[in-house]
DNA sequence: GCGAATCATCGTCATATCCCGATGATAACG
DNA sequence: CGTTATCATCGGGATATGACGATGATTCGC
């Protein structure tokens, strides 16, 4: 990963030696994955506020450079990022918006499961859907407006 | 993971090691890492249609059953799935309904980066909000419907 | 022109991960 | 009761991963 991504590449080999996997699931594998490291999170969060350098990355995550500029690479490769070197600088920047609605959905997986986590910057939230089940039934507090809604 | 799940469980202190990060990023980790398998995904794809047995899905997956095991217990300690022992069978079922919205809205990442991704089983895949944007711009056709939708 | 800054890449290390076969506990079957 | 079936767990192997420091190419500032 750090070196070359080849476990992000989309690989058909891997992909062919499990029975009921699909060829294309090597690019979702390869999202997920992007997604499923505490730094990388970190990284998404930072870039929602705008591009940003690898030293400015660098000083606010707290790990090597090298160490970030592997993880800018991973997130490149699954397409999340894009990187314009401006001098002998190099801004990164966020490339998905729908990214949001994957870190809500993510949200409300977690939110079911009894975490109450955040993962979508409040500038970047989707709108959720208006509930389908009316108001009756207080389960939990919705974490967008803070009221107890119906759940189900 | 497939002993013990250390990777998996809740860790403040990796949380912590990492400026920017959150303690909650832990839960959304283990959920991401879960879904960054292709074995894990085909479990998924099978579960859908009901709950099975592990050699049910040994069977299927062409695997070792200890391979099987190990995958539903990642699986089960991001508590997608929930095991139901019966007799000397196990059987495993999907745990939230959520996550099919998790893995459309995975697609819809996957589709705005150019790879045609289908993740949700077709009976488990939720409406798609309506397009905001009145149609006319014929981008890419809507795996769902078909047909051209615009996009943006 | 020189020193500093920036960043992608490499090498190394410790750990994690997915794979397998083996094993033992439990249950089912004849 | 003996045999078979099932599954969680363990040990080991091959590979991957995230961490670091070092390095060289490129650019910037003085």
């Amino acid at each position: 990963m750090i070196r070359g991504e080849s476990a992000t590449e989309p690989d058909a080999l891997a992909g062919a030696r499990v029975e009921g996997t699909r060829d294309t699931d090597s690019a979702a594998v390869a999202l997920f994955h992007s997604l499923s490291d505490p730094a990388r999170l970190a990284i998404i969060r930072l870039l929602s506020d705008g591009e940003r350098r690898v030293v400015d990355l660098t000083g606010e995550l707290g790990l090597a450079q090298s160490t970030v500029s592997g993880h800018l690479a991973c997130l490149r490769s699954a397409g999340l990022v894009d990187a314009h070197p401006h001098g002998r600088s190099t801004y990164y920047a966020l490339t998905r918006p729908e990214l949001w609605e994957l870190l809500a959905a993510a949200e409300t997986v977690l939110d079911a499961a009894g975490s109450a986590v955040t993962l979508c910057p409040e500038h970047h939230r989707p709108q959720r859907p208006e509930p389908l089940v009316p108001c009756g039934v207080a389960v939990r507090g919705c974490l967008l407006h803070g009221a107890h809604h119906g759940r189900h």
